[in-house]
DNA sequence: CGCTCTCTTGAGTCCATTCAACTGGTGTGG
DNA sequence: CCACACCAGTTGAATGGACTCAAGAGAGCG
């Protein structure tokens, strides 16, 4: 399976520069979005010492490629973070934007990466190694990063529900809906929605084309429902949206 | 987000008999596809002790409705679980379907169940309590169930993916494959694929409307690609699946 | 100023959806 | 035993929307 995977360096890649940090996650910004959310301070301690901090990774930096060995998952700090997989035939699957409280970097059948990740801005991620996963159970911490990991599955089970409707209108707007309620959980206004993404790595997560999303977005702006630039979707009409991606409205 | 979750009451709620059988793990028909693949006969004990059993969940039975609470994970031992969800208008959508040694039952935010989840066929299904997890820890499990977890959301990915994919026949393709792949992964064949659930839902599941997947069917029967029947999928021309499919073959 | 890259807009084609009719199997009741 | 209804699935015809190809607009940079 892994053989399979193409893993074009786009991007030349830059060991990430590793940092322990016995005290980070006691003054991270995220921390109530994190695995940290539930721990005491004694907890906090522990946990700063099996993650490790990996910082200011810069736009276009990958953290890892699809098919290479992975030890470690990733938490997202601060930024956001794009995964995709590229097929035989050269094609560009986006699989996921990350903000930070969020899991990436799943071990694949076979022990390599199933994607590629890279920082979509300057960025921040935490790495936790997967042999430090019996070393959080000793913390009692274990049932709260699976709790994490399910959290995870059921932003992919919403996404997936909304890759289902036919309309590509309908597609942008549950993806607004949805990134919103990411942003909310994080303290963060889930009318002003970020995209450091390209329209291209939008349409490619949204399973449609570069010309239907660009359509879609001209249409919802000039009906006031949005207000959309290169750098972010600022969501003027909450409702109508909801009304417009209803089908994923779960 | 609980509460927009409806759960109609299609099959009245059967609460599962449970059993406690401490010698289960080493005689489970699909070990080498769980978490107990990798365990010694020690682990294999104490596994034995952490999961419950629960048998014989006839078809149509649910074992969770969306939104309510969440206690355990489940894993599949024999059969085939069907997992989805009822949006606020009515329409059933599809979120999984699941053979043996899988993952069902992610807790979503809020402590409940995301999904539903029914059985499609007779099946047997293991529980493990999320309280259990820090228990797995003591043994050295819990990396085994991060990377089980991981795997499924492996599966997942792939699905997503697949939906991407504009063509239903490159969808069902798509679907072929990849199922075909997971009982390899079990030892069965993935020439023969047991379909349990109704077109309907494996329509839902692959986004497309029930008269498009009996299209699909119907052309590749004719094509000599594929012998379908209620039961079952027999893929005659493998090959020519993976071309039809070829987007996904990732 | 001209180049490149990203995004937008336009016109035509194709395919999945929709609505509808039909088939085949199952079960029920007279 | 037959007739009937009922359900799951198949097939047909017409519509609409997303895709494809193509050209234009705008921003950023040397």
């Amino acid at each position: 399976m892994c053989a399979e995977l193409l893993y074009l360096p786009e991007t030349r890649r830059v060991p990430p520069s590793r940092r322990a940090a016995s005290h980070r996650c006691r003054v991270c910004p995220t921390r109530q979005a994190c695995l940290a959310a539930q721990s005491d301070p004694q907890q906090l301690a522990q946990l700063s010492e099996i993650f490790q901090c990996v910082e200011a990774v810069a736009a276009g930096e990958h953290l890892y490629y699809a098919g290479t060995p992975a030890q470690v998952q990733y938490h997202v700090r601060s930024g956001m973070v794009k995964t995709y997989v590229i097929n035989a035939e050269g094609d560009e699957f986006v699989t996921g934007f990350y903000i930070p409280g969020e899991i990436f970097g799943h071990v694949h059948v076979g022990g390599c990466y199933g994607e590629s990740a890279v920082a979509l801005e300057t960025a921040s991620v935490c790495e936790l190694s997967l042999d430090a996963v019996n070393d959080m159970a000793e913390v009692g911490l274990a049932s709260v990063l699976v709790r994490q990991l399910a959290a995870n599955a059921g932003i992919e089970t919403r996404h997936q529900i909304n890759l289902k409707q036919t309309s590509s209108q309908a597609r942008f707007a549950g993806f607004c809906v949805g990134m919103g309620e990411r942003l909310r959980r994080l303290g963060r206004s889930p009318l002003h929605i970020p995209t450091p993404m390209s329209r291209t790595d939008l349409a490619s997560y949204l399973g449609m084309t570069l010309e239907s999303l660009s359509r879609v977005i001209s249409k919802l702006q000039a009906a006031g429902v949005i207000l959309a630039n290169r750098e972010r979707i600022e969501v003027l009409q909450e409702d109508t949206l909801k009304t417009l991606g209803i089908h994923a409205n779960v």
